[in-house]
RNA sequence: GCGGAUGUAGUUCAAUGGUAGAACUUCAGCCUUCCAAGCUGACUACGUGGGUUCGAUUCCCAUCAUCCGCUCCA
């Protein structure tokens, strides 16, 4: 029996949504390519993000960074060395441990910081450390893992040439800090959001897009008076869940996970998880971080650029603290997803329906003449609304057709032109939840179609 | 990275050591005045590379990819 996210996945191959990466050469792992229907789900999604978090909230201000920065970013910011394990195989059992962790457990808390790895293998030899899941001590060499992809800048490989793949965006909101403050003159508290591609070297992506290695990242940094952080914590909780209710993510497929003290990241004082009831489980979408104000510090640190706010009311100097909500694009593209597709029993048969918001549909509309001798006309109507939004046409097959065919890829209305179309100037709607059908004058889609875009 | 499974049109399935057949989809023509109609026709596949063999989609090896476990997930 298929699952949901199956059908999902097989769904969106199917319709051109998602094809494999390089796919005529064998394809190269866990790469994915958005197709035509794809990229304008992918588009509207990142538009509903940006209307609610940068347009919607007075504070917030919107940015892009490059994706290559200065490596000196990510020694500061931790990524160059948390980001990467110092990795060894038991030749025995074939498991995997962390060579530092097998250390620490080992000895009971010795800690290894600052450690070469050959120090670490030596130390794991010389001691007969054994693998916690065999006991045996037979240990491959130590392999350096780091998550993050590493390229060369100019024409020469070498050392001093070397720059990195980010592996997020949020570290172009912070270094940017003083230059937003500055040139829109916003107060604290304010946010810095963007969109844009990461990468990280994972070592088992998978799940179709659930995890990738190059993904698209939609993160708010929302800087905030020390003290005041956990408030705006709660209500990033809310808003985050409340964006999703409001596209149709059902309450019972989402919950809030608090992260316990063990897990928290180095930088944050906080951390909450949304999570979505995928078929393969309860799965990460949303990650809500108190960061407090650990990344400006050590910016200010490795920069030595004072990266303090100066609050003309109360002649006050401090690092602000962050709110961080973060969410990976192409996952929330599957809760959509998961959430909009249905099959649906009819009389004597069964249609697929695609039950997307109409402002994250492909497709708002679709016009469709009644038969082919009314094209001509009809093209005109598409004409006039292609102006304002995505729409399509299709004359091809037989009406019924057609309107499933419209069902399946999303689009909430098929606007039919016929002989009456003719002579009154209306249309008929078609509604693709319901399969209801209303009379509508052509001079007032327009306002008809975007009204049915605000969520 | 380890273990297991899988790989034939866009999709779902066949058959075969002598170069593959269907259904649905798609496209064209006819027909068709509001929920997958019909008729006629057409396009399209053995993941890739080696090996064995007179001959390989079929057997063997490698590789690539996908899925499921394990591991990893600051």
């Amino acid at each position: 029996m298929e699952n949901q996210f199956e059908k999902v996945v097989a769904h969106m191959k199917k319709n051109g949504f998602v094809f494999q990466g390089s796919e005529i050469y064998g394809g190269l792992s866990n790469t994915w390519d958005f197709g035509p229907l794809g990229i304008e789900f992918k588009n509207n999604v990142k538009k509903a993000w940006w209307k609610k978090f940068i347009q919607q909230i007075p504070n917030n201000v919107g940015i892009q960074s490059a994706l290559l920065m200065n490596p000196s970013v990510w020694k500061s910011s931790g990524h160059l060395d948390g980001f990467s394990d110092p990795l060894m195989d038991c030749k025995s059992c074939k498991s995997r441990h962390r060579a530092d962790k097998l250390i620490e457990d080992a000895t009971q808390n010795m800690t290894v910081d600052g450690w070469s790895n050959e120090k670490m293998q030596d130390f794991i030899k010389d001691n007969n450390i054994a693998c916690p899941d065999c006991g045996k001590t037979d240990f491959t060499e130590i392999r350096q893992f780091n998550l993050m992809f590493k390229t060369y800048q100019g024409v020469l490989e070498t050392a001093k040439n070397v720059v990195y793949l980010r592996p997020e965006t949020a570290q172009g909101m912070f270094v940017n800090f003083k230059n937003v403050q500055r040139t829109t003159r916003k107060k604290i508290p304010f946010g810095i959001g963007q969109i844009g591609k990461s990468f990280r070297n994972e070592i088992s992506p998978g799940n179709f897009i659930f995890r990738t290695r190059e993904f698209e990242q939609m993160e708010l940094e929302f800087f905030t008076k020390p003290g005041e952080d956990m408030q705006w914590y709660k209500f990033y909780q809310d808003y985050c869940m409340n964006f999703l209710k409001s596209l149709g993510v059902k309450d019972e497929n989402l919950r809030l996970r608090e992260h316990s003290a063990e897990e928290l990241s180095h930088y944050s004082s906080g951390t909450c998880d949304i999570e979505y009831k995928f078929s393969f489980g309860w799965g990460e979408l949303w990650g809500i971080a108190n960061r407090t104000d650990f990344d400006l510090k050590v910016h200010q640190k490795g920069s030595k650029e004072s990266l303090e706010y100066f609050d003309p009311t109360t002649n006050e100097r401090y690092l602000p603290y962050t709110i961080e909500p973060s969410v990976g694009v192409e996952r929330l593209m599957l809760v959509l997803m998961s959430e909009a597709l249905v099959e649906e029993q009819l009389e004597n048969d069964s249609r697929i329906v695609l039950k997307l918001h109409p402002a994250l549909a492909p497709f708002k509309a679709c016009i469709l003449p009644l038969t082919k001798k009314l094209s001509e006309e009809a093209l005109k109507v598409f004409t006039e609304l292609s102006e304002h939004f995505n729409v399509e046409f299709d004359e091809a097959g037989s009406i019924g057709k057609r309107y499933r065919r419209q069902d399946e890829i999303g689009t909430p209305f098929c606007i039919t032109y016929d002989f009456d179309s003719l002579e009154d100037n209306c249309v008929t709607i078609r509604h693709r939840d319901s399969m209801t059908q209303e009379r509508i004058s052509i001079t007032e889609l327009k306002t008809f179609i975007e009204k049915s875009l605000v969520f």
